[in-house]
DNA sequence: AATGAATGAGCTTTCATTCAT
DNA sequence: TATGAATGAAAGCTCATTCAT
C-alpha cells in the first residue's frame, strides 16, 4: 500500500479535524464573549484573543461577524432542542413526560447560561426584537420557528393523551415556553444553583394545575372557559 | 408689581415647558428608532432627525447616549407599572382584579409596542441579559426590581385573598412574569390585534386554573404534589 | 433692518465658505498625496493630516475615499480643458492659434504637476487603464470624453482653416493628444522647468510639419508616401 | 556510466524546466489579472487561481507580489524592444524601416493586450508615475530608460540616414514614442482589431510629414520655426 | 516542492461627543 | 439655547506573507 494514497485521505482528514477544532473553539470564544459584553460590545479581538487565535483566522471561519453569531445560535438551540424533545426513554404518564423534558431542558440552560445568555438577548426566544432581527434577520425567525415547533410537537402529545385541557395548542405552547422562560431567567440571575428536578415539579405543577386554590368551590373549568366570553 | 419679578417666575416657567417639550419630543423619536433599530443601531443622528432637531440639542438635554435609553425606560416602566398595579375601582374578587391589571397591561403593550421591542431588547423583563447589562448596568437591576416588587406585590394580595396556593411567592411572580411576558411577545410578533381581555381572561384562567384536565380524580394538588415524586 | 434677517443669510453663508475652504483644503492635500503615494498609497489619514484636519471631516465632505478622487480629477480636468480650449484673445491663423492652446495646456501642467501626476496615474488620459477603471468606473470614461471631445473640435477647426491635412480628425486628434501627453511627461520626470514657449512651439512644428526633411524633392506627400518606398 | 551523475545533471535539467513551467504560469496568470484588476486590486490569492496553484506556490517562485510585477514587466518588456528594434530583415529607406519597426510593435500591442494594460497602469512609458514608482520604484526608471533608449537609437538612425530633421533627437524619440502611445491606448480602448498595417503606415506618415497641408506655400521649416517666436 | 490555513498589521469607515457660531 | 460641522477613537475586515504538513 502506497502512502501517497493515504496522503490523499489522511491529510484531507487532519485538516477536517483541524477546521472542526478551530470552528468550535471560535463558537466556544464567542459564545462566552458574547454572553458578556452582548453581540455589539464583543471585539473579533475579543473573540480571537479567547480562543488563542488570530482575527485573521475567525475570518477564515466565518464570512462575518454576525455568522459567527448565527453558527453558534444554530448549534445550540439544536441541542437544546433535542433536550426540550420527548426521549424514547422518558416514563409515560405525561405530567411525568414533560417534567423530565423540564428537567433536561433546566439542566441544558445551567450547563450552557453563556448560550442563554445571548440568546436572550438576541431575542431568540422572542423573536422581532429590534436589535436581534438587526443582526439575525430571517435567520431569528427560522430559530425561533422551531423551537415553537418543537413546543407545540410537546403540548399536542399532552392533549391528544388527554393530560392537557382540550383547547387551542398555541396558547398553551405560549404558556409552557413563558413559564420556562421564566425560570430560566431566574436561574440565570441568581449565582446558586438550584435543586433543578425540584424547580421542574413546580413548573410543571404550576404548568398544569395553575397557581389558584384547588379547592374553590364549584368551579366549572373545563366545559366553557373559553366559550362564555 | 414690575415686571422684573415675572421675569424671574414666567420666563423659567415658559423655559420648563419649552425644556420638557423637546425632552419629550426626543424621547419619543428615540422610542421609535430604538424600537426599529435597536439600541446600538441608533444613531443620535437618527433620533434627532425623527425629533425634526438638531443632533446639539439631544446633547443640550441628555449626557449621553444612554442616559436617553435609562430616561425612556424609566418614564415607560413607571406607566406600564402604574398600569400593571390594582386600581381602586378594581372589582374585588381576586380573578376578577387580576384579570383587570392583566387587561390594563396588556393595553398598555398594545398602546406601546415600540416601548416594549426596547424593554425586550435590553432584557428589560430579563434583567442579566447581556448587552443590556452593558448597556443600563445597575439601572437595569433597579428598573426589573421595580417591576418584580410590583409583581409580587400582586402575588401577596392574592395570597392573602386566599385566591392563591399558599406557597412561596417568588415562583408564583415569575410563573404570572413569564405568562404575561409570553402574551406579550405573542402580540408584539403578530399584526393582528387581538381581542385583549379574551386574552386577558385566559391568561389569568391557565394562571389561576392550569393547563391540565380539571377532572383528573382525586387530585390532592396542594399538600404534595412535589412530594409524591 | 433686523439681524435675525441678517443671521438666516449671513450664517449660512459663512457656513458655505467655512465648506468650500475645508472642500478645496481637502482637494488640495489630496492632489499632494496622491501624486506622491498614489491612490493605493494614499491613507486618508495622510490626506488628513496634510490637510491638517481631522479623519472624520474628510468624510463629512465626501462619502468615500475614491470620491474625494473624483472630485480632484473633475476640478483639474475642466481647468485643463479650459486652457486647451482656444480664446477669443488668441491669435486667428491656426498654427499660431494651436501654439497659444499649447502653450496654455504645458503651462497648467507646469503648475498643477502634482495632478498630473495623478491624472496619468488614473490613466485619465489613457482611458481603460486597469486601477483606473477599477477606481473610477464611468467616470473614467467620461473624463476622458470630455478632453477627448476638446482635443476634436480643436482639430476640427483646423481643418476647417484648411491648415490640417484634409482627413478623418480621429486620427489626427489622437496625434495631437500623443505629443502633448510626451511634452507633458517629459517635464514631469525632469526638474528643470523648460522654455514651455519653445517647447510649444517645437510640439506644433513637429505636429504639422512632420519630422521628416521639409526638402525631400518633389514630395508628393498626400497622394502615396507610403506607395514610393 | 553511474546512473548517479546522470541524476546530478538530468535531475536538475527536469527540474529546471518544471520551474519555468510554474515561473510562466504565474506570469501568465498575473498578466492577466493585473491588466483586469490592477496592481493593487490583484489579490496573490486571485493569480494562484487563475494559475490553478495554491498560494504558497507563488511565494516558492517570487520572494514578493512586487517581485512578480518586475518579472511580468521586464519579460514582456524585453521582446517589446525586440519588436521595435530593427531587424536584419527590414527594409533600408527609414521610413519603410520605421513602419515595419512600427508595424510590429502594433502587432505586439494587439497580441499582448494585458500586458499593456499593465504597463500603462504601471507607466512604463511614463516613467515616475505615482503609485508606480512606490511600487516599481528604480525598476521603473531602468524599464522606462531600456524603451527610452531603443526609440532614440531608432531616431539616431533616421537623422543619419538622412531622412529625419536634423535636430536635437530627444524630442524626436518622444514624440515618436508619444505617437506610438496614442495608437496603443486606442486600440486598447476600442473592441475592433484595426488593420495594423493601415494604422502603422499612417502614424508613420504623421510623424514623417506632419498633420497640416503639404502645399502651405513657401514654408520655411528647418531654419527657424522656433527662432521667430 | 506544493499546499492552504494561520497570522496580524493596516486601512477605511462610523459615530458619539464636542464646540464655535 | 439650538445648531451642525469637526473631531478622533474604535472596530470590522482584508490580504501579503509565513509555515507546518
Amino acid at each position: 500500500m502506497s502512502n501517497s494514497s493515504d496522503r490523499r485521505t489522511t491529510l484531507p482528514r487532519r485538516r477536517d479535524e483541524a477546521k472542526a477544532l478551530f470552528r468550535n473553539a471560535i463558537l466556544d470564544a464567542a459564545e462566552h464573549v458574547f454572553a458578556k459584553q452582548g453581540f455589539h460590545g464583543a471585539r473579533i479581538q475579543d473573540i480571537a484573543d479567547h480562543a488563542r487565535i488570530a482575527v485573521g483566522t475567525v475570518y477564515n471561519h466565518f464570512e462575518q461577524k454576525e455568522d459567527v453569531l448565527h453558527a453558534l445560535l444554530e448549534v445550540r438551540l439544536d441541542q437544546m432542542i433535542d433536550n426540550l424533545r420527548p426521549q424514547p426513554t422518558d416514563p409515560e404518564p405525561f405530567e411525568q413526560k414533560l417534567t423530565c423534558c423540564v428537567i433536561r431542558t433546566l439542566q441544558f440552560v445551567e450547563a450552557h447560561r453563556d448560550f442563554h445568555q445571548v440568546a436572550l438577548d438576541c431575542g431568540l426566544f422572542a423573536k422581532g426584537t429590534a436589535s436581534a432581527s438587526s443582526i439575525l434577520k430571517d435567520k431569528a425567525v427560522e430559530h425561533f420557528e422551531k423551537l415553537r415547533a418543537t413546543m407545540l410537537a410537546l403540548v399536542n402529545e399532552g392533549l391528544q393523551s388527554g393530560a392537557l385541557r382540550p383547547m387551542d395548542p398555541v396558547p398553551l405552547a405560549r404558556a409552557l415556553g413563558g413559564l420556562i422562560r421564566s425560570s430560566s431567567i431566574g436561574m440565570l440571575m441568581e449565582q446558586s444553583h438550584p435543586d433543578l428536578e425540584a424547580e421542574a415539579s413546580l413548573l410543571v405543577d404550576l404548568y398544569l394545575n395553575g397557581a389558584g386554590r384547588a379547592d374553590r368551590t364549584g368551579r366549572p373549568r373545563d366545559e366553557n372557559d373559553l366559550g362564555e366570553r
